[in-house]
DNA sequence: AATGAATGAGCTTTCATTCAT
DNA sequence: AATGAATGAAAGCTCATTCAT
């Protein structure tokens, strides 16, 4: 039982070296530029290991995102004790910043494969976009509810806000100078994106 | 006379032809995945000729961005005679949303190849998105400075309209077309980042 | 320990396989014309196999190179007991025919090659010819001290029995049939030689 | 008439000037790495215009090969006044030298292609080389009877004479220009091939 | 006669994948 | 389970040759 314990442990390890070395040869070479060899080399194993544990060099690049979805997921779902709309939106966007930070040459992969890749766009858009889609938008409308946001049809601010996100990391790929601090970031992109979702006064509720 | 320029002009309808048919091409399989004798098919010629007007496959690639780039800068460089805020800002980004929709699949690819190579995201960063965000900047700065605006370091809504901007490509991709029409998008985009940045009633204008 | 030194040996067989292969299919068809496809073939190997274990066409030939030069190295360093000059003459003359019969295929694909190559020449004239240049011109200034031989500059005689040595390589190429036994071969031209070397009776010894 | 025979002396000024330029770049490069383009860019003319002259790359090399063959004749026939041997035989090998001096990338090339072609070989022997070797046992046999030289199956020798003399060729790849100028490599190879033939004092001239 | 753009066969090389050990 | 040598399909690219102008 032990035995079988530190086997499986064993082999999960296994596949987390491997994992890792591919997230590493994919993020530095692109997904086709990357080879089993220098993936298998990086992992320290032979390259015929890495086909005892995936069955195709695509399939590694899948079960790289799947491992990534997962584990934005569990971030995603710890949904911010909303404050303020500030703290609110801040504590969301740098989440998801430092998250990115983390894993940028994996995202960075990915990104790019989804731009090609309708099977590996498909989890990355309904299961991690659409869950931090779906949160934004409750915020909008219980906020305009209460009167404190415009009455907007969510999809742009939403999609406005989310793409905003994308577009930092796409943008902050060539300005490595000039990148800040993902809470600095996150706090003035949640005043900028707030400041114009706020009712002005004097202005109709509706 | 008339005959040397009915073939100088042969000979950039074949290129012409040859960039339109990379684009498609690799548009839909990447640059890695799309081959020389896709393209050479998709273009009408063997695939020899295709090495008569470029240097290579990459060359391709690089002439593709570089036709965008100049295709793009006209647009750029027409500023949008600033009326309001709200039509220059709405005028700006349907003109870009525009020229994407038009190139759409030029534009992916050039999107997808460029996190990883320098070389075409040099380019791309320099020419057009500093025009661009210069313009913004400038905007952005001459309003603060009529008490129109807050006060604020460029950096942040100009990168975060950009950014939304590249977003909403990406997020499109997933969506045949947009859901809305370009000029609808650009209005309430420019509503909600004006929203943003206009100086609201009793606030001081700094 | 025992499965190793097997596989080794397997290794090395393989290489020797290729090598085999390459020299006859380069020396039928010159190394322009020769295709890895065939060489592969006649190895009875996959294309992709060869690739394990050169880099390149080009290094087949220059392997195929080293690998002559060391075996006619050893050859040449040991030196004929010189009884009489014309037994030394006539076993270097002999030895070094024998191993170019052996060899002819290769040695024409060198001597071919070695006409553009620089890098293949070198090793060639450095190693080979240097060594034999040496050993005939020790030969000639110990007999001409000894007043056996006229002193005479050793360049053009020394180059006169290797470039003829050569010289009948080539011209052999043709006269298949007239071709004498290397022993033969070598016994005629040494005493050709030395009958131009040998003092004179009635001569001065200088 | 005028005309007429001006433009004949047009075509084969043009022909000449293809030659010379295909000579000087598969001197260069090899027969192989040679290009139609590139020779067409030094004989100033248009690609296909070289397919208006000769069928085919290999005529073209072909043609050479005739050409140096011919004015290689030219000067085989022209048998030196034979005063003594040493100055028959000094003169034989400095006009050879002298010839394959001016020409040595030709040669080189021819060299190199001989060796794997046939049609390539076949004249370069049976035109040249045969009317070389005669010349020279004719030489060896009257000498011979007239007492003078050893009576020696005259294959021996001749061939050894002029595979020295190509081995001299293929020795002065590697030297940049031969060490010493035709006439004083001519004059000293001659002396030691005729002291290697001429009959010494006090031996049977049988 | 001269041109040079177009052609496409054929080359070397890479690399994901298999499988005997 | 791990290995890594062998495989061979498939790609980018070159260049002799053709032919419409």
């Amino acid at each position: 039982m032990r035995k079988r314990l530190g086997k499986e442990k064993l082999i999960k390890e296994r596949r987390a070296q491997m994992l890792t070395a591919s997230a590493k040869v994919f993020a530095e070479k692109g997904f086709h530029k990357a080879t089993i060899r220098e993936i298998a080399g990086e992992a320290n194993v032979a390259e015929g290991t890495i086909y005892n544990y995936f069955r195709s060099k695509r399939e590694l690049l899948l079960s790289l995102v799947s491992a990534f979805v997962e584990e934005s997921l569990q971030l995603a779902m710890t949904r911010p004790s909303s404050k303020s709309d500030k703290e609110f939106l801040t504590t969301l966007l740098k989440d998801r910043f430092t998250l990115i930070d983390k894993n940028m040459n994996l995202v960075r992969v990915i990104l790019r494969e989804m731009m090609l890749d309708e099977e590996l766009r498909h989890p990355f858009f309904e299961q991690i976009l659409s869950k931090i889609s779906s949160q934004l938008e409750d915020l909008l409308e219980t906020r305009a509810e209460e009167g404190v946001f415009r009455k907007l049809d969510a999809f742009i601010p939403v999609h406005a806000m989310m793409g905003s996100f994308l577009g930092f990391i796409l943008l902050g790929l060539d300005r490595k100078g000039h990148r800040l601090p993902p809470e600095e970031l996150a706090s003035q992109l949640a005043d900028f994106f707030l400041n114009g979702l706020r009712l002005r006064s004097g202005e109709e509720p509706t």
